[in-house]
Order: C-alpha cells, then sequence, then structure tokens
DNA sequence: CGCGGAGTTCAATTTTGTTTGAACAAGCAT
DNA sequence: ATGCTTGTTCAAACAAAATTGAACTCCGCG
C-alpha cells in the first residue's frame, strides 16, 4: 500500500480552500456537493488518488465517492490514470476547459435541449387543434417563439464550444 | 372584479402543457417549480394575469405567488401591465429572448463569477506562502489555470447575450 | 474452491430547498 | 378612524435530492 500515514489525511487549508471554489462552481451548475470536493480535490493533487484516498482524505462515504466518480467520468471531467500493473484504480482530473465544457453540454445540456423540442413539437399539435381562431393565432405565435428559442439555444452551444476551446 | 366564473379557472390541456414546458425549464437553470409555473401561465395568457389570478389558477399559496413574482420581476422575466386606474396590478411576460438572457446573467451567474474571482485570488495569495518550491510551483500552476478559466467564463457571457439579441 | 480487497448498488436517512398559511403591513373607501 | 382588499413576510411543514452504509458483486490469488 502506498498509504498516506495515519492520522495525516485531513485536508489542509489550502485544499480545502480549493475544494471550496469548486463545491460553489459545481453548485451553480446544478450539480451535487460531493461532485465538487471530489474533482476539486483531484485537481489539487499532484498524483492520482483512488477511491479510497477521497472516501479517506475528504470523509465522505464509499457509496458518495463512487457515484460522484461515475458521474465525473461520464462528464469527461476524470480519466483513470494507466495504473502500473496496480489492483486498485487511481483518476486524475481532466483540466482542459474546452473537455469540461464539452462533457457538460452533451450530457447535462443536449439531453434538456432535445426533450424541450419534442415537448414543444407537441405543442405546436396541440394548437393546431384549437378552435377559435383569435386564440389559435395567438397561440400559435408564442409556440413560435418558443420555437425560436429553442433554435436559439441550438446555435448557442457550438459557438460557446469554440469560445472555450481556448 | 373581473372574475373566472365560479369552477372554470382550472387550466386546460394546453397550458398545462406550457406550464410543463417551463417548469422543466427552470429546472435546468436550477429555479423552483413555482416560477416555471408561474411564468408559463403568463406566457400563454393573452391577458395580464393579477396575484389572485395565479393562485387561483395555478393553485398554488399566495405567498408562493408573491415570491414567484417578485424573483421574477427581479430577473426582469415579467412586468406590470399599466392598469387603467385598477387597485390591484396585473403581470404580464416579457418574450423577449435577449431580456430574459440578460437578466438571468445579471441575477445569477454574474453573482458567482464574481465571488468565485474573489475566491481564486485569495487562493492565489495562500498559493504564495507554500514552502516547497515544487509544490508551489504546481498548485501556482493549477490556481493560474482556474484564473484562466474565469476569465474565458467573463468573456463569453458578452458573446451569449450578442447571439441571443437576435 | 474459499478468502479478501475493490468497487457498486440501493433502501433508509439526512440534508437542503421549496411551499404553505397565518399574521402582518399598506392603502383605499366609507 | 374602521373595515375591506391587496400584497408581503417568515416560521413551520413538506418535498426533493444527496448521502450514507450495509449487503452485494466481481475478480484475482493461494
Amino acid at each position: 500500500m502506498d498509504g498516506l500515514l495515519e492520522g495525516e489525511y485531513e485536508l489542509d487549508a489550502l485544499e480545502r480552500q480549493v475544494v471550496a471554489v469548486f463545491v460553489d462552481g459545481v453548485r451553480v451548475l446544478g450539480l451535487p456537493r460531493s461532485i465538487g470536493e471530489i474533482y476539486g480535490l483531484l485537481f489539487i493533487s499532484r498524483t492520482a488518488l483512488s477511491l479510497d484516498d477521497l472516501v479517506l482524505r475528504l470523509r465522505m462515504s464509499k457509496g458518495s465517492a463512487s457515484q460522484g466518480l461515475r458521474m465525473l467520468k461520464s462528464l469527461g471531467a476524470v480519466r483513470e490514470a494507466d495504473g502500473g500493473a496496480e489492483r486498485r484504480t487511481y483518476y486524475e482530473p481532466a483540466i482542459e476547459l474546452k473537455r469540461l465544457v464539452g462533457g457538460f453540454i452533451r450530457e447535462q445540456v443536449r439531453p434538456h435541449l432535445e426533450s424541450g423540442k419534442t415537448k414543444i413539437a407537441r405543442l405546436a399539435e396541440t394548437t393546431r387543434d384549437i378552435d377559435d381562431p383569435e386564440r389559435r393565432k395567438f397561440l400559435t405565435e408564442r409556440v413560435e417563439r418558443l420555437e425560436t428559442w429553442m433554435r436559439s439555444g441550438g446555435r448557442v452551444l457550438p459557438v460557446l464550444q469554440k469560445l472555450l476551446g481556448q
């Protein structure tokens, strides 16, 4: 075992500060705090960390660490370090903003945009069945506005990615 | 009183669909569902609605409606209709995407960006006090990366606004 | 095979955030 | 003033989401 020595695993002041920054950061994005803690600690660590390291140092449950790592992997925000014939796997953070933004858009934004578009398409359907022409006109107009919004959203994403691509 | 007639105030199928779209929408933005309900109903209504209309039609408490309207006003997403010498005030939605995005950025995004910058500045401070030069080098590098991210974020917002300004 | 370490799953619990509703303030009408 | 109508506030109740931890799976080793 590589092992931190007994009792020397608490976060130091700097690590706590960094973790706090990321906890706040992911909060804005609507992700759970554990995600911020894990990513934050990885971000400030010079060596890759194992699940047990995270449990020990962040004092979180194995369950949280496991789920958090899964999500971070799905976002492309952490990768497994190529361990030298090691049994346990070690994780390191992806630190290219492009990659982080891309993963977030792919996993969290696009799905919502898609389901939004679907719902609005159904809405347009429903609107056609309205009898009163005045009312139908108004509703059609509003639904069209929604469609415009969605298109704007879709057009913005690639630009965002390009801009943050550095 | 203008008054919906007794018992005829439930949302119809279309209204429910629209409200559902907005409830989902605000959820993505991390805002409470009541906000989506209120804005959604205003968005699909041909006439401005009063607080009591919202309470009645959405079956929500006066408290929720009041707080929800306050937030929507602060986001610039609803405005008071210029009521004709009326006692109660009526609300209508702002439907220009530019305005909505602008309000959201101003109220929800900028404050977090600002406080993030402050925290990172403190972080840079702390980093300077590290003794071990190797470690300090690594940490400085990471903190600089954070600073770069923040700058990117700041640069993106105006572009976003311009793109969504239509 | 059976054991032990690494990691996952998920129901129960805890935490966080939202909604309610009753008390209150503000202002008009009488 | 006094009573009504409109709207706000905020502590308590509730709902939703995250976290825990114990049971479980999987895999390599002897």
